[in-house]
DNA sequence: ACCCAGGGTGACG
DNA sequence: CGTCACCATGGG
């Protein structure tokens, strides 16, 4: 499914469906990845590197031998993509997605990291996000300089915890300050985010509810992006208009009629899903003007 | 000035 | 169960 090469400090992966970094950095699930040069920027793992696209494949710079099996399931290299975008090519509902999304790969990141995130993305808008996660980092992210890099890590739960909500405020998290604050306590305090992968979806899903400003969209970012819930299915504005502009014609359909299609896109639903969100958020598809 | 952004919460019916 | 005002903040 994937070929590896490993040489130099640098991991290259090719797998055998082409690989897009610019999309998958571009697509909105991951916040952290920083356009530079030939490539981007990123904490990976808790270690900073520099991804440049290699043909159809993904180079990762630096990566010692013990990082590997990490970095092939960061970026999701043992998942059959081909067979998500022949799913996506049967569908002439979906098919036009694929010009704009081909490559696109779902990160396996940190769940907490993915946690706070997406409860900053409330109501927000992605350029936004980006600019509060990097001032979160910045000021209580684990400094770290390696041989090759200096760089933040994304802040420890404890670390987020013990700022004030006036200075989760002061940088930029803005009405949703006390649920950062509340739902990193919750995590420093010893709640175990990763037994929620071996959940079934609608158990996760309720669990993350429970932390303050999680509600069933958040909920299903933080599984799809981060504990392994390829069908769970982030329903934001734009895929409220993706979906009903491509499934339903353009008609506002009904909460039931919608639960009814997703069921019918299968196990990787959520991976559908993002190519689909990215198509829409590219195309303007839906905005009603 | 108004509307929107990868929505959630609490109040109310 | 459903609806709805409100919530910071920056950009169009």
């Amino acid at each position: 499914m994937y070929q590896i090469i490993y040489e130099n400090q640098t991991l290259t992966m090719l797998p055998s469906t082409p690989f897009s970094l610019a999309r998958s950095c571009a697509c909105g699930q991951a916040f952290r990845f920083r356009s530079e040069g030939e490539g981007f920027f990123g904490v990976v793992n808790g270690r900073g590197v520099f991804l440049k696209q290699a043909g159809a494949g993904l180079s990762v710079y630096p990566c010692a031998r013990h990082e590997i099996e990490g970095l092939v399931r960061y970026f999701d290299m043992e998942r059959d993509y081909g067979a998500i975008e022949s799913q996506i090519m049967a569908d002439e509902r979906l098919k036009a997605c694929l010009p704009c999304a081909s490559g696109i790969r779902i990160f396996q990141q940190d769940p907490f990291e993915t946690l706070i995130s997406f409860i900053l993305s409330a109501n927000n808008n992605v350029k936004r996000i980006q600019k509060t996660v990097a001032a979160l980092c910045d000021a209580t992210g684990e400094a770290v300089t390696d041989d090759v890099y200096s760089y933040r890590r994304f802040p420890a739960p404890k670390a987020l915890s013990l700022l004030r909500e006036d200075e989760l405020r002061a940088l930029g998290a803005g009405y949703r300050a006390p649920f950062i604050r509340k739902s990193a306590q919750m995590v420093a305090d010893g709640y175990d985010l990763e037994a929620l992968r071996r959940l079934p979806l609608a158990l996760a899903r309720k669990a993350l509810c429970a932390f303050p400003g999680v509600g069933e969209k958040v909920a299903d970012c933080v599984l799809l992006f981060s504990l392994s819930h390829t069908d769970a299915f982030p329903m934001d504005v734009w895929m409220k208009r993706a979906v009903r502009e491509l499934i339903f014609g353009g008609t506002e359909p009904g909460k039931a009629r919608i639960a009814s299609e997703i069921g019918k896109l299968g196990p990787a639903s959520g991976i559908v899903q993002q190519y689909v969100f990215h198509y829409a958020r590219e195309n303007g598809i839906g905005v009603r003007t």
